[in-house]
DNA sequence: CTTGGAATGTCAACAAGGCTGACGTAAATT
DNA sequence: AATTTACGTCAGCCTTGTTGACATTCCAAG
């Protein structure tokens, strides 16, 4: 996909070291990746579990609980625990399946959409800045890699929401 | 750095859409970065904390445990509860600084050394199926916007160990 | 030489967020 | 009618993070 442009043709010739290096990064990236998010979660009685469930309600309102728990990669337990305060609290509310009954769709409601919106407002201003400061053929790269790097059943995750170029 | 090639020079118009798909990106593959060692130091006594601590040792050899703090990000309590197992087992081994008696410099031992080559060949095993997928290109591009993303001091420590291209 | 502070270890207690196992209920499916 | 599915929940455990308090060792500055 992405044109393989500068010199032998797919063969990459990468030492241990660099591979390496590729590694570090994304630990060190990771961190700065999570940071944001954490420090306006922290006082607040939540973690970075709420924050991903909640990114995943916005991302998909009215997906189910055992969608989410696929995405997640989390036990039911674990889950239901988070859940749990996000619905006591009124950040997130379920509603019913129409056509199964025992489907909870989930939505985010005003309150749980105010705090999506700020969580994902200082982790996409980050995203930017990076993105700005790399260049726009990084981006291509960036994505393409993380993409390779998925196990599939992940890969099929991600590619599943909702598309970015539909 | 990276050949700004494909149109507008620098400004990037991406919708937060686009964002948020690499945001997602990043979340799924860095489960994927991590899934492989995890499932080595499971039934091991050993979690994701000891691959860091044996990463960080095998990568600066004789580093103290104050730099190794400051790598991690963590407190000296975890830090320790992590380096005491690896020490019992004989994986990880202090020697008293020369200089400063203080100091204890950690290094690996003979079977730290081949627990660390199990992972980190896993590890860069699929880093490197990552990079042959996604191309050359990408490669630069994936480690540009990993390093833009890291907080200034990640990125201090980051470039600071040992480097691929002295 | 003494003393302050840095580098380190350690004990205790706690919290978040994973996990497993077992059990329950309502609704759909067969 | 029986089974399976979707979900919830109780109980208990583990890893890995946190604070706070305190001891030791030892460098370095007064």
């Amino acid at each position: 996909m992405a044109e393989n442009a500068s010199g032998s043709e797919g063969l990459l010739f990468l030492t241990d070291e660099q591979v390496r290096k590729g590694i570090e990064a994304m630990f060190f990236a990771y961190r700065g990746f999570t940071a944001d998010p954490d420090r306006i979660l922290e006082g607040m009685d939540y973690g970075r579990a709420h924050h991903r469930a909640i990114h995943f309600v916005n991302r998909s309102p009215g997906l189910t609980v055992s969608s989410l728990l696929a995405i997640l990669g989390v036990t039911k337990q674990s889950l239901n625990r988070v859940l749990r305060t996000l619905f006591e609290d009124g950040l997130v509310e379920a509603r019913v399946g129409k056509t199964d009954k025992r489907e909870r769709r989930l939505h985010l409601t005003a309150k749980g959409a105010a705090l999506e919106r700020a969580l994902s407002d200082a982790q996409r201003a980050r995203m930017r800045a990076a993105y700005r400061a790399a260049g726009p053929q990084a981006v291509q790269g960036f994505r393409a890699v993380l993409e390779a790097m998925m196990d599939p059943e992940m890969r099929r995750q991600y590619l599943g929401l909702r598309e970015d170029a539909p």
